[in-house]
DNA sequence: CAGGATCCTCTATGATACTG
DNA sequence: CAGTATCATAGAGGATCCTG
């Protein structure tokens, strides 16, 4: 199992330098929202006023700027319906859930372990 | 294993919902520069000098506040060694290896495929 | 309904200079 | 060396109105 930045090098090369694509990346999904989004998504096929919804807070603008960025990464496809009102639903595409089988753990883990991380300072 | 949203407020109830501490730990650990921090400590320890380097591109601000940031929250040690010059060095806590251990497989997966990601919009 | 366009705010982040 | 203090700014993010 990877354990340490240096292995991940070792496998990849230099990576997480500062131009590197990967920091790009990151950014992306690892994102206030992005982050959010994503997860919604696990959940299935989502129409916009569906995610505005589930991601709590989150303006129309950040959830179009979210969802255009995610969708050129290719993580997310967006399905428009020719029909009136209009209808537009997205949903993961097979890179975006394999991306969220790896950041899922994570997730997980910040879910179970979030109470005794905040408010430590208190100590 | 862990697939979706739902399946994780199963567990955890109501999370990632506006307010919710996990957000707060979310923006703690997913930030831009906390990443890269947490990241390079998985190397081990290192010294405050050590990374500025490492972490290419940071601020003597930004490490600062994203240092404090991580140990207030119980992630990161800071040693501060009684000499002059100063020596301080910094090291993942229990804690702190326990998430690394959840995000190093995230990591990982951007290292191999942002190459793929980056510049798709270019099709 | 699903956005686009605008205007505005504020905070994350940067650059520089200074100190125990 | 390991920071802190200050000043400055871009861009993230929000609120609102508008439209196919």
């Amino acid at each position: 199992m990877t354990v340490s930045l240096a292995e991940i090098r070792e496998q990849s090369g230099e990576v997480f330098t500062d131009g590197c694509p990967t920091r790009v990346v990151l950014d992306h999904i690892m994102s206030k929202w992005g982050v959010l989004v994503l997860l919604a998504l696990t959940d299935g096929t989502h129409r916009w006023g569906e995610l505005r919804r589930e991601v709590e807070g989150i303006s129309e603008k950040m959830l179009a700027s979210t969802l255009r960025t995610l969708e050129a990464d290719g993580l997310v496809v967006r399905t428009a319906h020719p029909e009136v009102p209009p209808r537009v639903d997205y949903a993961l595409t097979e890179l975006g859930h394999d991306l969220m089988e790896h950041m899922l753990p994570l997730v997980g883990w910040v879910a179970r372990e979030s109470d005794g991380i905040v408010g430590r300072s208190a100590d």
